[in-house]
DNA sequence: TGCGCCATACCGCCTTCGGGGTATTTTTCA
DNA sequence: TGAAAAATACCCCGAAGGCGGTATGGCGCA
């Protein structure tokens, strides 16, 4: 049932992973229209009630409150609102649950526009839209170098490096004797690794790292 | 005093340790039924009034309050609900404190089915149901959930609690706002943790916690 | 040949974390 | 009942991380 006008769209994120060129992108589509971004978890609800949306883009990782479950309190509340979960995390399990919880959608952070877009629409027309790369990256073992993630994500080989070397518990100082750099460089290098997962602590990186073999 | 028709089953959690497999397979049941899932604690007692259970399955480690406190205020209120804790925690003392507080019953969330259907059986009749391999484990040194780690390198309830929270990306502030604790105090079980551990950093806790599946 | 991307490097400011203490109250248990 | 363990809370200080910049050389590509 797409709306006469343009469908309004809520983004809740806390990471500011919804930027301001994905709002551009959405309001120059004739048929879409962001009605109001949410930092915080608890204002949710709220919100939704304030800006009566069709469709919630939802981050899965919010602080203090997992997505998944407020996207489920949320069509609790409100069963006609849609749902589409928007993730960096390539978790068929996240998916499952995200299908479980009776949302309808889960899309990967890193999908081109139109793929988003789709997504979108397909939602708005009562449809579901679950990655399908996803679905059945199951048995998928990884591939040490060149691997899918990297690429989807737009890091950078040496930024790959880093999180490894993250994740083994290194420091900057250490990372950067290991790999012979400037300690400012390294920290260069995190800062924008942190700003392509759309994170902002030691702590998320390491899951990423951990969760994607890295 | 079995109810007539079916006995109404209230869920209050905030982790999905309630999903949907376990609804369907009380529904599934012919003297049993859900009558609805509360996510928020501060829903419970609205729920409770609207829904009038004959029982409820309450998780012990929701958001903001804990599960005890919450279902000792749910039978001042309702004196007639009985109320059967469901948790992951493996320890004499919660058992203790939920029997202390008056409620029916304590069962680990790794109980199986039967063991389930049973102690919500024996709670309707007016019975209680505590697990028994809960209070004969004090010394026991093989436990079946995720509490082997913790006795063996003798991290307590709390300590167990931050790590989690940790985990899940939280700093200091947030942990202290999140189980009411003073932030001195959260970073007082750090502390303990690191030492206890033999470990220094972030990164170390969280690959800690993810292979111990916290 | 100029644009964009990558890798490199530095600066300053502020917050958070880590490690060193100490201390009180409550709970547990022998 | 009394000792031990756990949970609570505070202080100080240095180290590390996070975040805002800026800048430069190399490399590929249209």
């Amino acid at each position: 049932m797409p709306p006469e006008t343009a469908a309004r769209i809520l983004l809740i994120d806390d990471h500011q992973i919804f930027n301001d060129s994905l709002k551009s992108l959405l309001n120059e589509q004739t048929d879409l229209m962001v009605c109001g971004q949410v930092i915080k978890a608890g204002d949710a609800i709220h919100a939704v009630q304030r800006t009566n949306p069709h469709l919630i883009l939802l981050d899965i990782n919010l602080q203090g409150i997992n997505g998944i479950d407020l996207g489920k309190a949320i069509i609790g509340h409100y069963p006609t609102v849609r749902v589409l979960m928007l993730t960096m995390y390539n978790q068929p399990r996240l998916l499952e649950e995200t299908r479980r919880a009776g949302l309808q959608g889960y899309l990967l952070k890193d999908a081109t526009t139109n793929e988003l877009l789709r997504a979108i629409r397909d939602v708005l027309n009562g449809g579901t839209s679950f990655d399908a790369t996803v679905l059945h990256s199951t048995l998928s073992p990884e591939d040490p170098f060149g691997d899918k993630f990297a690429s989807r994500l737009n890091l950078t080989f040496r930024e790959v490096e880093i999180i490894a070397l993250i994740r083994e518990g290194l420091n900057n100082e250490q990372i950067a004797e290991r790999i012979h750099l400037s300690v400012e460089t390294v920290k260069t290098h995190r800062k924008n690794i942190h700003f392509k997962l759309g994170i902002s602590k030691v702590t998320e990186l390491v899951c990423f790292a951990i969760e994607h073999g890295i």
